[in-house]
DNA sequence: AGTTGTTTTATACATTTGTTTGAGACAAAC
DNA sequence: GTTTGTCTCAAACAAATGTATAAAACAACT
């Protein structure tokens, strides 16, 4: 059993497949491509994951266990404070995660799955996605005092991820200035404008429907 | 000069392209795919528009001149009201447009520029994208009293974008039960929450940094 | 040293894809 | 009817791409 040379270019691959998924999507990608930047043959993906697809499902894998870990932080940030104030944390460390260059492939790869779906999306929500909306569902459903299942719940809650992602840079938004250094104290500026903004948003919906 | 037949097939490409360009992305679609869905032969692209990029350049445009009829359409709206208040109408107008399926292909485009930029990006940001960040900036500026260079108003306005943008229809989002019928009914109260949700937020942050 | 199981490599194959070409179809002008 | 300019089509080409294969390299164990 060789663990040495073996692991060491299948680690490459993971790695390099990681960062080329989440920069340019599974189409786009090319098994060559991926083995050029891993220094590898190009018969080494099939050789270790059968195909490209099963490459890509075990990047995916690392990614959900890189998300759960996320979600466990922030839970654990937050445990025993207000629902205001572990919205505010799991904010904090959200932003933390996904705009750290680096730590951002995860987030790149959910976008992905967003617009380009493969295969591998069923077990993304289930084992990733889901927990985390849940758990938000749960904060702002106390916030605002009212059902989980609440449709505005729902919707706060995709405002505010949808808010986080969109610091994802992009070229449109380079092009608009809205470009930042990734400085912990920028990233704590931006998680402190995301929470004030979506908490006032969220007591304002909150407000706005038992008036009606 | 044949005006009848040479417009007809070129007309069906330019369809069938926005199409299948705003659901799959610039390189995921085929050339093939393109001619099969406009009953055309798999030259015509090449013939009526240079190469396939041409033609994508071509839906792009026309993605544009539809981003600046909505532009317009807000503006008009909120002409003589409140900030506040244009901010509002422009969501609605926004909301509807964006989320009404058929018409959605704009957007989708502009995602997939977002995430895939294609040499078609500079002309979209700077004829599409900037002037509808630009109104939105005043309007945003005027209501916390600032510059409209001051960094949280570029964050409000991609604040909103993003929540907007984040009711296309996705299959993560479906799996979550995220899903609505896009009736006018359910716009309106999509566009409803977001414009509470953003005002609202809008205001804190302004209010924020004043008391820093 | 020899054997065995695993990994790497060069090469090849079948598809897919953007593009080209040359012949034909068509409609209007003469 | 012939010519002319424009469009359509079937076929072909070259490059790219996912995958397969068979030989070689390698490491561990006897």
């Amino acid at each position: 059993m060789t663990t040495s040379r073996d692991t060491e270019t299948r680690d490459r691959l993971l790695k390099a497949a990681e960062r080329l998924f989440a920069d340019r999507g599974f189409k786009k990608v090319t098994v060559r491509d991926i083995c050029r930047a891993a220094r590898a043959n190009v018969a080494a993906v099939n050789y270790h994951f059968g195909d490209k697809l099963g490459l890509y499902r075990e990047v995916m894998q690392s990614a959900i266990d890189a998300m759960r870990g996320t979600n466990d932080a922030a839970r654990e940030a937050g445990a025993g404070q207000s629902a205001e104030e572990q919205l505010r944390r799991y904010i904090a460390i959200f932003v933390h995660r996904v705009l750290t260059p680096g730590n951002d492939t995860v987030h790149k790869l959910i976008n992905r799955e967003m617009n380009d779906p493969t295969p591998a999306l069923d077990t993304l929500v289930e084992q990733g996605v889901r927990p985390r909306v849940e758990y938000l569902s749960g904060l702002i459903a106390e916030i605002i005092e009212c059902a989980p299942t609440d449709q505005r719940v729902l919707r706060c809650v995709a405002g505010v991820q949808a808010q986080i992602i969109s610091y994802l840079p992009n070229p449109i938004a380079a092009r608009l200035g809205f470009a930042y250094k990734p400085t912990p104290a920028n990233l704590d500026g931006i998680a402190e404008h995301v929470a004030e903004f979506s908490i006032a948003g969220v007591h304002a919906v909150g407000r706005a429907v038992h008036a009606r």
